[in-house]
This record gives C-alpha cells, sequence and structure tokens, in this order.
RNA sequence: GCCCUGAUAGCUCAGAGGAAGAGCAACAGCCUCCUAAGCUGUAGGUCGCAGGUUCGAAUCCUGCUCAGGGCGCCA
C-alpha cells in the first residue's frame, strides 16, 4: 500500500468511527464511504458525499449531518488540517500533505515496478486481439485493436494479472482457400501468363508482391502442377508470406504476442469434433435442413446459429467455440477478446456458447473496438480493403511515426468512433498531444543534463525537507495517484485513462518548472531536494508511457 | 424492423449518481535565466430532444431525432 492510500484508509475509518460516535447510523446503515479527489483546488485535498449519503438514514439534512459529523472527528489520526462543509452538504478535508514526501524514496526504490499493484491477485487473464485473417495487410482499425490490445496487456499485467496475449490464425476457411487462388493469379501473372484474379479475390498489393516473388524464387516451377496441389502449395506459401509480414509488422509496432494460435490446428486435432459432441451430449445442438444447429437461443441468443453446413463443411462458429473451450481448458480464470465493431453482432452467440459449454458468462468479457476513419486536410478518406487502397498499419508507421501513433490510439476511449488525423499526428507542433507529454519527459532529462555540468550531479541520498511549496506538493500528489490509475484503467479496460493521467502529469510539471527554478547553484540543497522530486516524475512517466507503447525521449 | 456505439465549449474529446473538465483554436501576457514542442490569465456550455426515478441526473430508466456499424449455412 502506497502512503496515499494509508492517508486515505485512515481518513475513510476516521469518518466510519465518527458517524458512529454522532449516532448519525450504526454499523449496519454505514454506507461504503466514497472519498474522492475534488477537480477543483478549492474543494480540499478529498472530500466526501458521506453526508448526502447519511440523510435517509438520519433523517435530517446533509448539512447538518456534516456539522455533527465533522464535530466528532478525529482530525490529528487523520493528519486533517481543516475542514470545509461545501454545496449540498460535501465535507471537503484539507490536510497537511507534507506526509506526500514520503512517495519520493519509495518511487525511487520501486523504479520500474512504481506503479504495479496486486488488484489482479495474480489471476490468469487471456487476451486475444488483433487477430486479423493472414490475407492481407493490417489496416487502420487493427493498429487500434493492436494499440489497445497491447496497452491493455502492459496495464493488467501491471495490476497484478498475469497476462498472455494471443493471436487467433483464422487459417482454415474459405477466405484462405481464397488467398491461394489470388496468389496462384498473381504467380501466373508474374511469369507473364494470362491468369485473372478470382471475383472476390485480394487486390492487395502484398499479394502481388507474394506472386512475384513465388515467380523470382521458383520460376516456372509451380505452372506446370496438378491444380489441387499447387493450390495447397499456394496455401502454404501465402499464408506463411503474410504471418511474417503480419508478425515483422506487430513487432515494429511494439506488440508482441505470446501465443500465435492456429484454427486449422483445432480441425487437425479433432477438437471441434470432440466440441461438437460435447454440445451434442448437453442437448444443445439439433439437426435441420440438412445443417446441425447450436440451440443458442437458450441463453439469450435472438437466433439460433448453424454449427455444419448442408454441404457437411464447419461454420466459422464451429472452430470458434472449440477454441474457446480450448482456452478455458488452458486454465485461463478470465478472458478477454478483443473485436472489431463490425463484430459485434458475434458477441451474443458466443457468450451463450461458453455457457452451453458450462462456464459462466462473466468469464468471458468481449470489448468492441469502434471505427476509425482518416482525416486527411480535414477530409475523410475512402477506403476499401478489397480495393486495396486501405491506408496500412505500415503506412502510419511510416508517415506518422509509432509514438505518434501509438499514443493517438492509447488517448481515445476505444468504444467511440475515431478520426484519424493525419495532419496532427504528423505535425511536429505544439498542436500535436504526443509531443506535450513526451517533452516533460526530454526537459527532465535535460535537467539532470544541467544538474551535472553544473556540480550539482542527482545524489539519491540527498534530503528531500526543503521541499513543501504548492506546485511540489501538486506534483507529488499527481505522481502519488499512478497505482490508482492503473487499477481504475485495468479494471475499466480503459488505457485511455491512463494516457490522459500522463497529460496530466506533464501538466503539473511544466507548470512547476516554469514557476520555479530547479537547478539554481546558490541553493544546492533545494536544488537536489528538486531533483529527487523530478526523478520521482521521470521514473511515472517512464512507466506509464512504457505501458501505452510511446518512447520517453531524452531530447526533443 | 431488431441490435450495438456515439451526440458535452468553435474543433477533437475526457467525465458515467454528487461542486460542468482538458487539449487545440481565439484573445491578453511571459524567454539578458535550467529546452517557448513550455507557462500564466481571459473568454467560450439549455451536456441531442422530451418525459421519468432520486434529496441530487451529463451520468440510471423510457420514448424520440441524427451519425456510424451490425443483423449469412461469410470470416
Amino acid at each position: 500500500m502506497t502512503i496515499v492510500e494509508q492517508v486515505k484508509e485512515t481518513l475513510k475509518q476516521e469518518i466510519v468511527a465518527a458517524v458512529e460516535r454522532a449516532g448519525l447510523a450504526t454499523r449496519e446503515e454505514m454506507p461504503a464511504v466514497l472519498l474522492e479527489t475534488p477537480k477543483e483546488k478549492a474543494h480540499g485535498d478529498f472530500a466526501t458525499n458521506m453526508a448526502m449519503q447519511l440523510a435517509r438514514v438520519a433523517k435530517k439534512n446533509p448539512r447538518q449531518i456534516a456539522e455533527e459529523l465533522t464535530a466528532e472527528l478525529d482530525t490529528k489520526k487523520a493528519s486533517v488540517e481543516h475542514i470545509e462543509i461545501a454545496g449540498p452538504g460535501f465535507i471537503n478535508f484539507f490536510l497537511n500533505n507534507r506526509y506526500l514526501l514520503e512517495l519520493i524514496p519509495a518511487v525511487l526504490t520501486e523504479k520500474q515496478a512504481y506503479g504495479r499493484t496486486n488488484s489482479g491477485e495474480g489471476q490468469r487473464v487471456q487476451v486475444e486481439f488483433v487477430s486479423a485473417n493472414p490475407t492481407g495487410d493490417l489496416h487502420l482499425g487493427h493498429a487500434r485493436g493492436a494499440a489497445v490490445g497491447d496497452s491493455l496487456c502492459n496495464i493488467l499485467d501491471m495490476a497484478g494479472y498475469n497476462v498472455e496475449r494471443e493471436y487467433y490464425i483464422n487459417d482454415a476457411g474459405g477466405q484462405i482457400h481464397n488467398l491461394a487462388l489470388s496468389v496462384e493469379a498473381r504467380y501466373l501473372q508474374a511469369l507473364g501468363q494470362e491468369a485473372a484474379l478470382p471475383e472476390d479475390g485480394y487486390q492487395g498489393e502484398d499479394v502481388k508482391v507474394i506472386g512475384e516473388e513465388l515467380a523470382a524464387e521458383h520460376g516456372e516451377r509451380y505452372a506446370g502442377v496438378a491444380e489441387e496441389e499447387r493450390l495447397a502449395i499456394f496455401r502454404e506459401l501465402g499464408l506463411k508470406h503474410e504471418l511474417d509480414k503480419l508478425k515483422e509488422d506487430l513487432t515494429q509496432y511494439r506488440v508482441e504476442f505470446d501465443n500465435w494460435f492456429s484454427e486449422t490446428s483445432l480441425y487437425e486435432s479433432g477438437k471441434i469434433e470432440e466440441t461438437l459432441l460435447k454440445l451434442k451430449e448437453d442437448g444443445h445442438v439439433y439437426e435441420e435442413d440438412g445443417a446441425v444447429w447450436f440451440r443458442s437461443t437458450a441463453f439469450g441468443d435472438d437466433k439460433d446459429r448453424v454449427l455444419v453446413k448442408q454441404d457437411g463443411a464447419y461454420t466459422y462458429l464451429a472452430p470458434d467455440i472449440a477454441y474457446h473451450l480450448n482456452k478455458f481448458e488452458r486454465g485461463f480464470d478470465k478472458l478477454v477478446n478483443i473485436w472489431g465493431a463490425d463484430h459485434h453482432g458475434y458477441i451474443p452467440r458466443m457468450q451463450a456458447a461458453i455457457q452451453a459449454l458450462g462456464f459462466e458468462k462473466s468469464q468471458l468479457d468481449v470489448e468492441i473496438v469502434q471505427m476509425v476513419s482518416l482525416l486527411r486536410s480535414g477530409e475523410k478518406v475512402k477506403m476499401s480493403k478489397r480495393t486495396g487502397n486501405a491506408v496500412t498499419l505500415r503506412d502510419l508507421m511510416e508517415e506518422v511515426g509509432l509514438d505518434a501513433t501509438r499514443y493517438f490510439f492509447a488517448m481515445r476511449s476505444a468504444d467511440t468512433h475515431m478520426d484519424f488525423d493525419m495532419d496532427l499526428a504528423v505535425s511536429e507542433s505544439n498542436e500535436n498531444p504526443v509531443y506535450y507529454v513526451q517533452y516533460a519527459h526530454a526537459r527532465l532529462c535535460s535537467i539532470f543534463r544541467q544538474a551535472e555540468e553544473k556540480g550539482m550531479a542527482f545524489k539519491e541520498e540527498a534530503s528531500i525537507e526543503t521541499l513543501g511549496s504548492e506546485k511540489e506538493i501538486d506534483v507529488l500528489k499527481k505522481v502519488g495517484q499512478f497505482p490508482e490509475i492503473i487499477d481504475l484503467a485495468a479494471d475499466q479496460y480503459a488505457p485511455h485513462r491512463l494516457a490522459n493521467y500522463l497529460h496530466e502529469l506533464a501538466a503539473v510539471f511544466h507548470s512547476f518548472y516554469n514557476a520555479e527554478r530547479m537547478v539554481d547553484p546558490d541553493a544546492p540543497e533545494l536544488t537536489q531536494a528538486r531533483l529527487k522530486l523530478a526523478k520521482a516524475v521521470q521514473i511515472t512517466l517512464q512507466n506509464g508511457m512504457n505501458a501505452i507503447g510511446v518512447h520517453a525521449p531524452e531530447r526533443m
């Protein structure tokens, strides 16, 4: 527990004790104590709505309750300096904030571990994200999903969960057959032969490149092979190329997976049969019109779903159910799927499926990442994957750069439609929010360099007793919120909470920097103390930026 | 027709029962001094509309309007 949490906990306990002493409520009637950090400084360091919550129980008006409550409060124990009753009955606490100084040695000791909590209690969570079909380049939407998923995994990890990242490779369905046909056509074209792409083939540049590479590498070797065998070969080669490219792009994007899970492996291992049999034995499937159906309506879906088509082939759902059974069998306490908005209609049937398999609905969380449209020169750019003119992840990384791209996706709530403003993301000016946070870090690095040049290099053992100005306390308060923010972001699956926090942390630091001289040869003791404070800010910024995949530059 | 998101300052968006917020843009200031990609201040609001629940609603419920997405024996 951090010092901030300890202080809050003590204050909460004192509030409860005061309510009891004042006879306002019994222990049974006691509402949960909500202690929040007010947005307005004038509202104190902490505030509680306790008096309002007690209005019904105590049958008095909230301001009256607040008076009686605060009269009984042991202010010494809770290091409260003074109390104000405000508005409809808020109790605002103004504390002696010197306890915040204790944060500095704590942060300096914990270093990369500052911000880590134990909220997750080591629970095993598997997060499946991106999982784009290996049939083309990752586009804008995947880039968002990858950024959100990776940031979320980092945050869950910091919050004490045991996280595993997984990519589900859809390497079994019709789209892969289509890929094989498309590769074949491009290969033959590269050899100068007449060959047309299939009607719904992949027109992307990447498939064309694969065909050309194969032609260059193998010449006409595959041209004479029998159709079936040839397609099998192109299927494998095409898949390998696509997967290699996906992995390379994602790695460059700072997104690493622990596991790449092949859909085909579910066919080969007999897992799908096994799963269907289990569902059948438990009475969740039936046959009709020559197809096998899953009675998903029994678990809240709005219609039943086909598992085995009339032609005997599985639908996408059948292996996907087997996949989720497999996930649970690997011992995860919780599964998180991050899906694009175009898959949201799929949620009820998947939730139905895991319940049919005997699991709780709450063991699977599906997070939807909403659509992204691209804005260039203030206008929406029309994109189509089929015609291959979509903006790819690779384009973004090259044109915008990694830090700006990752930050832009991290700073927006994932469940809102997003316009990716290309001009803003590219601009190297104060209009671009990513630089605000990065600049704070670069500035910190610069301060340490300056101090060294002036013979006042940072000393870990320096005293911090001279600290205590208003700006310094503001900075420390913000630094102290970091673990709470990690917990909040983990709990809500909301990486943007962290991005927003980093912006706030940068803001209080910039303000402090402008108000007071950090490195002052005339005040060596204060300089040392401030360098220690600066170090705590630097560590917090680094840990936070690291979690959202943005680099912390030493100079700008 | 049904389902999912969204609608909050001029723009882009946070906030999800408790005291309307940030960035950008606008306006007025701050570099003989540690990086001005910074800081300080001013202005800017029927929280889409209408009801309801509550001591209290931007937040919860119902209906509606608008925008985007989804409703395959595709994946």
